[in-house]
DNA sequence: ATCCCAAATGAATAATTGTTCATTCATTGC
DNA sequence: GCAATGAATGAACAATTATTCATTTGGGAT
């Protein structure tokens, strides 16, 4: 006794409500990236939490909402960490906008599990209008908050011929993009490196404000 | 009689293997579109396609290799694409450069339902090495076809402390957000665009060889 | 026309899934 | 200690799924 099915510290046999759902949220996390959300059962994701069959409907109602409550979670999670990472920055744009590419590639958002999670949901989101509500609600929250560090930057060098929704949309599909390959090929990308090539970008766009990251060797 | 479910013209009633694998192809990537990988089953994708239930196992064996030359179709299509337009491109390393992001957002390759088929499989990736292999290969291909134009661009315009891979990477990782975009929020997004901002992005890191693309008002 | 065979069908099957609920269990207040 | 409360269980159920296969169908060769 001691210990549940992955290692983890025993929880109490009944927990609050609060603490089983979030139990049963990462456990959920953990089955989609090990099984993919197809292969994602009520089964799964109990014995993952080391729980039993009907724990989920008793907490969620149903697979539908744990799903979703899922998504929100992360999307939550997400939302908190760029807020926090502002809210700890110094007050130049350029410094704010260094923060918010640096929550993209280090924990607890790049995390491998939670890829994996954003993009089983970014597949359905076509589908279930729910999903994409979440997703566009996401990303239009983040990209009004980098237009308008892009902006306050774009005035502040007096830099020609940039539109800051221009940039501000590149710099954070090249963000999602750059998931993508951590998700598909992490052995030929770090994070670190992910990370350069976004400061590469700023780089370009702003050369006043950002120099060339160090950039060790990527061709190989 | 005469038309199939949906409106397409009426197939003879025995066609080629080949031609029923396509038409079979082309029906699960409306399904997947449509219901979703997870909700994508045998019924969806024969009704889609307008035959009967045994007609997948029958050409396919089973779903799971359906599913798989699925991916493996859009894959080869992306890819014939691009090699088609470098041929028909100019030979110097901008124009072909050019050429490749043109590819990323026009038919055949940016359709919707493509895009939302792309993101389900990738979303199932990390739980399934036979996607997640197809995935990479196509990545890596044509991530190697861009590196080699922007090392030649490089060289050309004498840019100082560009790294053709970095550049290759954010382009290609830009190119996928944005497909994100327009599958999840395709009314505030077109591809047009989408195009631009990748050009966008060119013209600040080559400025002697790409302009500012013309930017229409993209903050509403 | 008529045979013949591959192509296509769709009902049947076995396995899996989400959900329910009567029962068991542990914690808290008395 | 002892009920009482509600959290947790897991067997049972109904619905759905992929797959099989005996049968039907249609088009080309003779």
């Amino acid at each position: 006794m001691g210990k549940t099915a992955l290692g983890a510290p025993a929880k109490k046999r009944t927990a609050s409500k609060q603490e089983r759902q979030l139990q049963l949220i990462r456990a959920t996390i953990r089955s989609v990236a090990k099984n993919g959300l197809a292969d994602t059962t009520m089964s799964t994701v109990a014995r993952e939490a080391g729980l039993s069959q009907g724990i989920i409907n008793l907490h969620f109602q149903s697979k539908d909402r744990l799903l979703v409550e899922t998504l929100r979670y992360i999307a939550d999670e997400y939302k908190t960490s760029w807020e926090k990472a502002l809210d700890g920055a110094g007050p130049s744009p350029a410094e704010r906008l260094a923060a918010l590419v640096e929550v993209d590639f280090n924990m607890p958002v790049c995390d491998r599990n939670k890829l994996a999670v954003w993009f089983a949901f970014w597949g359905e989101s076509k589908s279930r209008p729910t999903y994409r509500k979440l997703c566009a609600t996401r990303d239009i929250q983040y990209r009004k908050e980098l237009g308008a560090l892009c902006q306050l930057l774009i005035e502040e060098g007096g830099y020609q011929g940039l539109d800051a929704m221009v940039l501000a949309t590149g710099l954070s599909a090249m963000a999602e993009g750059l998931w993508l390959d951590l998700l598909i090929s992490p052995r030929s990308l770090t994070r670190e490196q992910a990370r350069n090539i976004c400061l590469a970008y700023l780089a370009s766009a702003f050369p006043r404000h950002f120099s060339v990251p160090p950039l060790r060797e990527m061709s190989p």
